[in-house]
DNA sequence: TTGAAAGCGCTAACAG
DNA sequence: CTGTTAGCGCTTTCAA
């Protein structure tokens, strides 16, 4: 019963007229008389006809897909903003591709290549942790083909980006410590070439100045941003002769990490230490204590990232925006004394 | 400095030669000299050639993209098998389109229709929970586009699915529990329409009545999947004259949702009641005690389906399978006295 | 060994 | 008001 998608050459043929006085009828051109435009109408709607994506974007040269490149797709944060651009797009007729450069550069560069030559209209991405050189963009700048990136960003001189408040999320977290009675405020930190890493770093140091915390080096140590080394930060930061009464994760993972350290070493949370760091609601409500943590809009990164796209493919010639979003302080039983 | 994608043409104007000899030089064609061959792809390679995919797929009448359609593409689970089914694709040169049906019948027909329009070459998908008749699948069929179905499965007679082995999940939780020594044994259940709540329940009295134990109707509480829900149906579990001492969640969020009353409860776990159900290793792990949990292999999930996607685009007169897939039960601290 | 021409499905400029 | 034609980029017969 294999029936094939019919074309405009199957309902002229059937209606003996020409191809192009259906294909006119079809979209009301008002050359065509209303009768005919009524009986071209109506065939169409019986046998189901849809015009071919292809043979529209051969002629047109554009696709309609816009390619979308994240690190991991697996993970809460970034499918979910996934969902957020899928959800614009679909809203404009789009669809979108998403490559995993599984924070490889030279994966992030494949997918970028291979998107390139699928012919997407344009890039939405979030960069590779590796990712420092930006090689494979030129191709997308130098045929000026929008490219908006997102969380981890880069060339925000050429390129249009969104990001949330990383430095306001740790000074927040800070600060929420520091009115809640703790004193000896600790950071697991993380890769410090990070952009984002770097900005959460400075937030926890501006809220202990703020307050007029002593700024001691030794509340301050580093991870790779897996749960292991995190848990073996905490571990050190325990081990010191005045352990902290309070720390935050510079990530999901470096706060779930610590989060299993303190567990291990038996302290009880949120009295003899608070914890806080970044999760959305459900992981933040699965530990007990909840864990007071900063919430990411991610859906609206998603969002935002769509509409700069967007703009820019209406508008190439635009200078590039940066949108920067704000995070919430969401407090929960990890943090109150 | 906007450069277009060149053509075959630009190629053959620039080495003055007709197109249709550079198209077979680019493919080692016999009839065309070794010299010319060497030459055309040396500047196929300079420029930076790569043929237009929307031209191809108008000739071969082929998109080279499936369709996918999840009923949410944030959740863990399904992005897991997405990313398996992307991983099949890419190795075979097809991409994937996503779509959302957010369990609703309504929108999983739209997003097939969608697809449909779209030319995807056939479609893989888990069926809505609301999903029940299926005139939506028809025009697939009837095309004899290839269609795989997992997780959520219908038509099993006429569509290839990928599955789980529901029945052996619940039935292995049960006797895990019984060899710890468990003997009050519970149940959270939920929407009985679905196959696979159905195939979990069956899975738990068959492990009751294998080990003896009375088959207690009163141990067998439904919800509807929700968090809040599955929190009820487990405090009227603890208010029973005789609570169980094990309790076993029928999904993912039911599980939590019971911790979530046990612990609210403020019964101790395992000692006063053990719990387990379906959790991936991260969710598992992160709450204290840990959680034994099903581990259903998501990525192989993803990986079959895609399998079976291929096998049926290129045989498509082949009847159609069942693959089903075995599960891991993961016994950690909350079931181990 | 190479080129010309048709055709995949569609639109739009140009004729009638 | 409707039809003819060219062309988007590519492959593939058929001719030379």
């Amino acid at each position: 019963m294999k029936k094939k998608h019919l074309s405009l050459k199957d309902l002229a043929s059937e209606l003996k007229v020409s191809i192009s006085t259906v294909s006119r009828a079809l979209k009301n051109h008002p050359d065509i008389s209303p009768e005919m435009t009524k009986k071209v109408q109506a065939l169409a709607r019986k046998r189901n006809y849809t015009p071919n994506p292809l043979a529209m974007g051969l002629l047109r040269q554009q696709t309609k897909m816009i390619g979308v490149i994240v690190p991991d797709m697996v993970t809460q944060f970034f499918s979910s903003i996934i969902s957020g651009i899928e959800h614009v797009a679909k809203q404009r007729g789009y669809y979108i591709i998403i490559s995993s450069s599984y924070d490889s550069f030279q994966k992030e560069r494949e997918c970028v290549e291979n998107l390139l030559q699928t012919r997407v209209e344009g890039i939405i991405m979030s960069l590779s942790s590796e990712t420092k050189n930006f090689p494979h963009l030129r191709p997308l700048i130098d045929r000026e083909l929008p490219l908006v990136l997102f969380d981890r960003v880069a060339l925000t001189d050429k390129v249009s980006s969104v990001v949330v408040n990383d430095r306001e999320s740790t000074r927040k977290i800070a600060l929420h410590f520091y009115n809640q009675g703790y004193r000896r405020i600790a950071f697991i930190s993380g890769a410090s070439h990070l952009q984002m890493v770097k900005e959460r770093a400075n937030g926890y140091w501006e809220a202990i100045r703020e307050v007029g915390l002593p700024e001691k080096k030794e509340y301050f140590v580093e991870c790779n941003m897996t749960q292991q080394s995190a848990a073996q930060a905490m571990m050190k930061l325990l081990r010191l002769p005045e352990p902290p009464d309070a720390v935050c994760g510079v990530s999901h993972t470096a706060t779930f990490g610590a989060l299993k350290a303190i567990r291990n070493g038996g302290l009880t949370i949120p009295n003899e230490i608070a914890v806080a760091g970044f999760a959305d609601q459900f992981h933040a409500e699965l530990v007990t204590p909840n864990l007071t943590s900063i919430h990411h809009p991610t859906f609206e990164i998603g969002r935002e990232a769509a509409r700069l796209f967007f703009e820019r493919l209406e508008n190439p010639s635009e200078m590039p925006v940066q949108v920067v979003l704000n995070t919430q302080l969401v407090p929960r039983g990890s943090s109150l004394k």
